[in-house]
DNA sequence: GTCTATACCCAGATAGAC
DNA sequence: GTCTATCTGGGTATAGAC
């Protein structure tokens, strides 16, 4: 995580997880477009050709660093499979991804908010979280569930990306956001439970 | 609103408001970094250097999109000036706010969202809406509020900014996305109440 | 395998003619 | 109010040094 330069040379791997530790620092300070190849490169005292090396182009960068969320997704999505899907479920794999979640993830999270237009590109790939949520989501709403209950569900699960949002521009510490976000998170399951459940009433006067 | 050019000469404002229509459309479709001052200046046949007669730069262009919005919110926070300050009037806050939110509007809180980098800089001179909001936030909570508190006011002010984001990349409508703001607005207000008269009871015990 | 030099293209922006 | 010409700087491709 240092800023200084070793004299002799980097080992591949090493180069690479440098990188990403600079870029997120400059991504996160000054934005993504805002942050040139070259304040990367000199960073790290080498030419922003190097750069290219390591990384097909600079959105290869930023991608890099998003997906770094990957792994805690997969692996709220292998506990879930083996959860029976009892009313309180929802609230409690909320709770989860909420627990799960470090300061470094929250910049992560942040850059994902600032970056929609690349999150969209990836969206359409299937690269991103939003897709691994909503495997997720399936679990709690099917085809006979209402675009409202749909929403619901994912807003609850999706509280932290609210609560840092609205955290934005104060001094609202990181424990502070999670606390919000998981009351916030118990108070919408309730809404998504009873919304699914009118839905199910609905259907059955069908 | 149209996108044919008209051939006779178009007049000052008329042009303006043309150039910022043709923007939206472009900034939502392809994002604001992708679009260059090249694909607006050529949708209304002209080049791009007659751009830089109107708006400063293309940031100008985004920013004054942006601040179309103002004008609600002053109405917002003059209406709030005259109503007492009893319990449920967070939650009926909450619901005016939402409540006079168009379509328009919800386009360009998505390109508010997607330029967040922007936006910080807009914050920092004082001329976001999120300063804006930080007056009628004041209104509900104090000095001695904890943090959680404000927090919680101003994830309820925000519900239509977190329906928004959590509907993006589905099929869900305007409609549905204000319908649940105004579900989760009314459960984040019971809480938000809840929070502040906790520290309230926490203040007294000092 | 790791990195540099260099050249290219395109976008944002400015100056000044009409 | 709009144009042409031009500047600057960033991202990218490639050849080749170590």
């Amino acid at each position: 995580m240092s800023n200084s330069i070793s004299p002799e040379r980097r080992s591949g791997e090493e180069t690479r997880s440098q990188i990403l530790s600079i870029a997120l620092k400059f991504f996160i300070e000054k934005g993504y477009e805002r942050t040139s190849t070259r304040d990367i490169a000199e960073a790290l005292g080498m030419t922003k050709s190097s750069l290219y090396y390591h990384f097909r182009n600079k959105e290869d960068i930023l991608i890099s660093l998003i997906q770094l969320r990957h792994t805690q997704l997969e692996e709220l999505q292998e506990w879930l499979e083996n959860q029976p899907l009892v009313p309180d479920l929802l609230e409690r794999t909320a709770h989860r991804w909420i627990e799960c979640t470090t300061p470094e993830r929250l910049q992560v999270m942040i850059l994902s908010q600032a970056n929609q237009p690349i999150m969209l590109r990836l969206h359409e790939t299937g690269q991103d979280i939003r897709t691994g949520f909503q495997a997720i989501i399936d679990r709690f709403v099917d085809n006979n569930s209402s675009a409202e209950a749909r929403l619901l569900v994912r807003m609850t699960l999706d509280t932290i990306s609210s609560a840092l949002s609205a955290s934005r521009g104060t001094d609202i510490d990181f424990y502070e956001v999670l606390s919000v976000a998981r009351q916030t998170a118990s108070a919408l399951a309730k809404l998504a439970v009873r919304a699914k459940s009118s839905d199910h009433r609905q259907n059955l006067t069908d």
